[in-house]
RNA sequence: GCCCGGGUGGCGGAAUUGGUAGACGCAGCGGACUUAAAAUCCGCCGGCCAUCGCGGCCGUGCCGGUUCAAGUCCGGCCCCGGGCACCA
């Protein structure tokens, strides 16, 4: 029996709690009546790292689960973003290893990259150093969430013994063909004298000297990912674990297209243009043709033409961003040459356009403004021809005096191929232009080469010889090793100032442009199985564990990380390294932690960012708290140091535990939505924790002494316990972690109206075990003081008594005309007309009625009945 | 500009995928306990109307449609977020 209040209500029992008829035979058992998260998080965490329990182990008889939440970069500190991120994957990887898996966790940083030069400018030193301390603190900040890692497999990008690997990768693959250098744009900075990031230009202005950008092209490094364009496509096909959003952006990106390439012909020379369309049917009413303004075609005509010679310096203007090309104004101006149609051979004129670019297709374009807005728009700025050719085949309105007729049609004013609808002039002008030797269909794909190459300090060397005659040649001897004892001002990489590092004698220098950072995540995944290997990049115990049965991260990555680490996958199967095509077997991607901001306006019209917990609320405005001054509020935003609204984990773990932090960070949102901070939902998180440690510590006595015994109202709240265990089963599968804890809420409060011991026992361990993935400390600790047994993680996974849900009663919900009215008590098994004649001698029902003829009664079994 | 998401109470969200809108939690209000406060426990909690506590009408960004039934499906808008190839 526990201590009951006046009214009923159980009361903290102190640090005693017994069971009163068996303290003959059974001594009071002792259990601490406070939660202290701070004494049992440190102990669970111990007892984790003497057993080894994260230590993954290769077992061919035992069907494996690799969990892999995306390494993070080491900034600095831990952020919200970090814990939400880790505390998902800690969850599905504690869930697998429950239900029995043989599973691996590991944890390692991407550590080569931007920041890391901006600090070392900033504080003056090596970026290796700054990156190394960061670890640091960020492993010790991980290690106390709880995080259930194999630490022995952590990696750092940064170490020679990782990057060796994929130099001596990019070397095979210049061997095969498959790297190649070119010439290609970057962003540059006039007065700083260097290559600038997208990131780095705001409003077409370098961040630092604040001077216009320009483009500028350099000799890079590319590898042909499209080589692969057509199986990246195709094989998004198979992952069916990935989010159907992420499956179409990737699917965009690649951009699969079937079209018509055809040479148009230029006046006065016998040389051709190559175009490709994807709309051939239109070619009849192509007006002007418009090359991009690095084009030969355009150079060659600004050569007497100052006015385009200007126009064309004019476009060099601005960064290189696709976002920044394409909301630009359209401009364009006349070379004052023809090309030739390919079917009619009339003159056309040539422009050339800001918005064509060199680097996409063969940097030319034809144009027909009647069926395309863009077209149209600049053919009514510059007085260009608009000659329709499509036509709706349903005779309605389609005309192009108010805009482009992007549909398809029938076609007219188009010679030969008049009359045929667009889906067959397709293929007649594809075949004419194969007939007459002028192109044919062809399968482009909007996916370009990867440009590997940096003009940065922070990275992976590229292991390229650059030898005094002119060509390039691979490094023979990995690694290539980065200097880390360097000083970095911002004015380009220091390694250009190294001769000691490139220069080889002879002439011969060494390659001192860096690997684009998304080079090492690409394929950190696959190493932490073969972390330890020093002769090979992997072996065959990446067979075992690939590919990656869960992968989770951030929605920012849809495209980018997850495209490169597909393409990548593909490269080390090729050179049999791998077996499997793809890399990750089902995506999980979490949505950001927002917060809200709140800023004062600086004179200058720049804004000073207050942190949310210094900010209170006055009823109609808000203060900051220091000097009691209204601050205005900034909306809601992703938590980031610029916006100054990020929340420090460390200090929520030090004041409420981790336990508390990631059942917050589960609770307070789905995974895949944004998650809105709030200090209050943090502190319901703790008041839950404690409550469930009260029920477990009032109750200890009759848990660990439990008998079968159960009366009437128990197997009510046995079937509940049942129904709701159920529901948070179905949600572990679907990874809707939120109502899973909701779940766990529901059992504790339904069992706080408990005092049969039987129910206790079982309920509480349901609970336990439900939670133990999410908030695994707690679990742990009163797993075993409650005698369930020594270890939760190997205790199994909760199973559903369906016998326990049967019901004698059914309670159909009664609809008349769509409408509740009333809800029903049926008896489970009765027959459809049993249910009706019920449901119809209901008065309110009988009322909605009234004297209507009823027309049709629908039931649906189990649920409810609409009366029409 | 292009591609992909998302809009549900005062707030975060739930609704087993077309079948009771608002589970669970936060905040708030009322009560119990306390000399008091904190903590804890109990109750109420979308809006409007009505009433003995029966009950009714409206309500899931906006406009329209499909259906016995729409937060969920279809068409058109508005707003917010993510990505756009050198931030990671």
């Amino acid at each position: 029996m526990q201590k009951k209040s006046r009214n009923g209500y159980v009361i903290p029992a102190g640090a005693v709690c017994f069971s009163e008829s068996d303290t003959a035979v059974n001594p009071p058992i002792i259990m601490e009546s406070t939660y202290a998260p701070s004494v049992i998080e440190k102990q669970a965490q111990h007892d984790w790292e003497e057993q080894q329990t994260f230590k993954a182990v290769e077992d061919p008889q035992r069907e494996k689960f690799y969990c892999l939440a995306m390494f993070p970069y080491p900034s600095g500190k831990l952020h919200m973003g970090h814990v939400r991120n880790y505390t998902i994957g800690d969850v599905i990887a504690r869930h697998q290893r429950m239900l029995g898996k043989n599973v691996l966790q590991p944890m390692g940083w991407d550590a080569f990259g931007l920041p890391a030069e901006n600090a070392a400018i900033k504080n003056n030193r090596p970026p290796a150093e700054w990156t190394y301390a960061n670890i640091d603190e960020m492993r010790s900040q991980l290690k106390l969430l709880g995080f259930g890692y194999d630490w022995d497999r952590e990696l750092a990008t940064c170490d020679p013994d990782y990057y060796k690997w994929e130099q001596w990768l990019f070397t095979r693959l210049m061997e095969k063909g498959l790297a190649y250098k070119k010439r290609a744009t970057v962003n540059w900075d006039p007065v700083d004298q260097t290559v600038l990031a997208n990131e780095q230009v705001i409003d077409g202005k370098g961040w630092r000297s604040g001077a216009r950008v320009e483009k500028r092209d350099i000799e890079q490094w590319f590898v042909r990912i499209t080589d692969y364009a057509q199986e990246l496509h195709d094989s998004i096909e198979q992952l069916d674990g990935w989010p159907e959003a992420v499956r179409t952006m990737q699917r965009n990106w690649i951009g699969r297209s079937e079209g018509v390439e055809m040479e148009f012909g230029l006046e006065g020379s016998d040389e051709t243009l190559s175009i490709y369309t994807t709309r051939p049917d239109t070619l009849m009413g192509v007006t002007y043709v418009a090359v991009a303004a690095e084009h030969p075609l355009a150079q060659q005509a600004a050569a007497n033409n100052p006015e385009l010679a200007a126009f064309i310096e004019e476009c060099k203007q601005g960064g290189v961003s696709e976002a920044e090309v394409e909301t630009m104004e359209k401009k364009g101006m006349a070379l004052g040459l023809n090309a030739l149609h390919p079917v009619s051979g009339d003159a056309i004129p040539l422009y050339t356009a800001n918005f064509v670019l060199m680097s996409y297709g063969s940097g030319a374009v034809m144009a027909v403004p009647a069926h395309d807005q863009r077209d149209w728009e600049f053919a009514k700025k510059y007085g260009i021809a608009i000659k329709q050719v499509i036509f709706a085949d349903d005779g309605s309105d389609c005309g192009v005096e108010d805009g482009a007729y992007v549909e398809q049609g029938v076609l007219k004013n188009s010679g030969e191929f008049d009359g045929l609808t667009s889906a067959e002039a397709f293929d007649a002008i594809a075949l004419w232009m194969q007939q007459h030797d002028k192109g044919g269909i062809k399968t482009n794909f909007r996916l370009r080469d990867w440009g590997v190459s940096r003009q940065r300090y922070w990275g992976c060397p590229i292991p390229v010889i650059n030898r005094a005659n002119g060509e390039s040649s691979a490094a023979d001897e990995f690694p290539v090793r980065l200097p880390e004892d360097v000083h970095v001002d911002g004015s380009g990489s220091p390694l250009k100032r190294m001769p000691q590092f490139y220069d080889l004698g002879n002439g011969d220098r060494r390659e001192t442009d860096t690997f684009d950072t998304f080079f090492e995540s690409s394929w950190y995944f696959a190493r932490y199985c073969s972390f330890d290997n020093d002769s090979a990049m992997l072996d065959e115990r990446a067979n075992y564990w690939l590919p990656v049965d869960q992968y989770v991260g951030g929605i920012e990555h849809a495209v980018l990380h997850l495209l490169y680490a597909r393409f990548f996958n593909k490269l080390m199967r090729d050179e049999g390294l791998l077996k499997h095509d793809e890399p990750f077997k089902r995506l999980l991607t979490q949505g950001m932690v927002v917060a809200e901001t709140y800023y004062r306006s600086n004179a200058d019209g720049s804004r000073e960012w207050f942190n949310p917990a210094d900010v209170e609320s006055d009823g109609d405005g808000f203060t900051l708290k220091s000097d009691g001054l209204p601050v205005s509020a900034g909306g809601v935003e992703k938590m980031s140091k610029s916006k100054n609204n990020g929340v420090d984990p460390q200090q929520l773990i030090d004041r409420y535990g981790a336990d508390t932090v990631r059942l917050y960070t589960m609770f307070t949102a789905p995974p895949d939505q944004s998650l809105e901070w709030s200090d209050e939902g943090v502190e319901g998180a703790y008041r839950f924790l404690r409550r469930l440690w009260m029920l477990a510590a009032n109750n200890a006595g009759l848990i660990r002494t439990a008998a079968a015994s159960q009366d009437e109202t128990s197997r009510d709240i046995r079937r509940d316990l049942h129904g709701v265990l159920k529901k948070a089963l179905f949600d572990y599968e679907r990874q809707q972690f939120n109502t899973v804890v909701s779940a766990c809420m529901t059992l504790v409060n339904s069992l706080y109206k408990s005092d049969d011991a039987s129910l206790l026992r079982e309920g509480v361990g349901i609970v336990l075990q439900l939670l133990a993935p999410i908030a695994p400390h707690i679990s742990h600790h009163l797993w075993r003081e409650l005698g369930y047994g020594d270890d939760i993680l190997t205790a199994g996974w909760p199973q559903v008594d369906e016998e326990a849900l049967v019901q004698q009663q059914i309670e159909y919900v009664t609809q008349v005309n769509g409408k509740v009215r009333a809800k029903v008590q049926v008896p489970a098994d009765a027959d459809q007309a049993v249910i009706e004649t019920l449901v119809l001698q209901n008065e309110n029902v009988k009322r909605f009625i009234g004297d209507a003829q009823i027309r049709k009664i629908i039931v649906v079994p189990g649920k409810l009945v609409n009366i029409v």
